[in-house]
DNA sequence: TAGACGTAGA
DNA sequence: TCTACGTCTA
């Protein structure tokens, strides 16, 4: 009845190597990396707590990179080009509240990044991350957004993708 | 790099019969049923003028069905239960104006219509309508709509389905 | 029922 | 760039 029938998990999925490419979101639920066609941040309740599983970084928000082991992820709600309405604080909730979990226990998180090279597009399986912090800000738009600092977890294939 | 690579076309598409199903949007643009994944109205471009080439009738306008083989069906534009922004009158342009020049010209559409029974829904083809007539009128939200007679062209096979 | 980093075509 | 009868999870 659904395309997607795997169960939630945090870590690596059988069958699944960095470096994967998808076309499509839907792809990435088939496949088990991330449930959600089109929410940013995916987890499942463990023990009464949200974790987070997986995160998509597809460039609708304002996300800034720095090397290939760090990333900054902004959390989710009150931004304007996503959803409708007028942009509001983003609430340490859902998504938001799943990832400050992973970060309290230490729980690895699936990053999947879009791509874009030579008319080719779609995402790939960045591999693990540790949610290594995470603040609050003013946003784009003068409403406070949460920021996680995600690094890369070592000993994992190299990535060597054109990303922009 | 799309999932839709088929020529528009009216009239039946070679492969598909009359009550073939379909579980999502992308499967019709897939065997070239209906390319667009959320839009109810594809057409193509004739000698310089729109045709319509196919409808999909998933009950998020408020379409009036009397009989097996007559439906109406309401135009596109100005719904807020399908895009943001108040409700306006719609305009004889895209698929609107598309559906009028294929009454002009007595050029079949196709016919999609989702469908729920016992837990499974999906979309169904119910074969090649011919638009009879159609006319304005004040719609739900007080704006004016177009509204499409659509008859179903004799001699197709019967269609016995549960779509309530 | 509402929210969500979707997709393609015009 | 914007519209469009999507589709899922919570």
């Amino acid at each position: 009845d659904k395309w997607v029938n795997t169960t939630k998990q945090t870590g690596d999925i059988p069958g699944v190597k960095v470096g994967d490419k998808f076309r499509y979101r839907p792809e990435l639920a088939i496949v088990g990396l991330h449930s959600h066609f089109q929410c940013g941040i995916d987890y499942m309740t463990e023990d009464g707590e949200m974790i987070a599983t997986s995160i998509v970084e597809s460039g609708r928000y304002a996300n800034e990179t720095e090397s290939p082991v760090v990333m900054i992820y902004t959390g989710q709600g009150g931004n304007p080009k996503v959803s409708k309405g007028e942009p509001i604080d983003q609430k340490p909730e859902r998504g938001n509240r799943a990832l400050m979990n992973s970060k309290a226990t230490g729980t690895p998180v699936r990053v999947i990044r879009s791509y874009k090279f030579r008319e080719e597009s779609g995402y790939v399986y960045h591999g693990l991350y540790i949610v290594d912090n995470f603040w609050r800000k003013r946003g784009d738009y003068g409403k406070f957004v949460f920021k996680f600092l995600l690094r890369r977890i070592s000993g994992q294939p190299k990535l060597t993708l054109c990303n922009s």
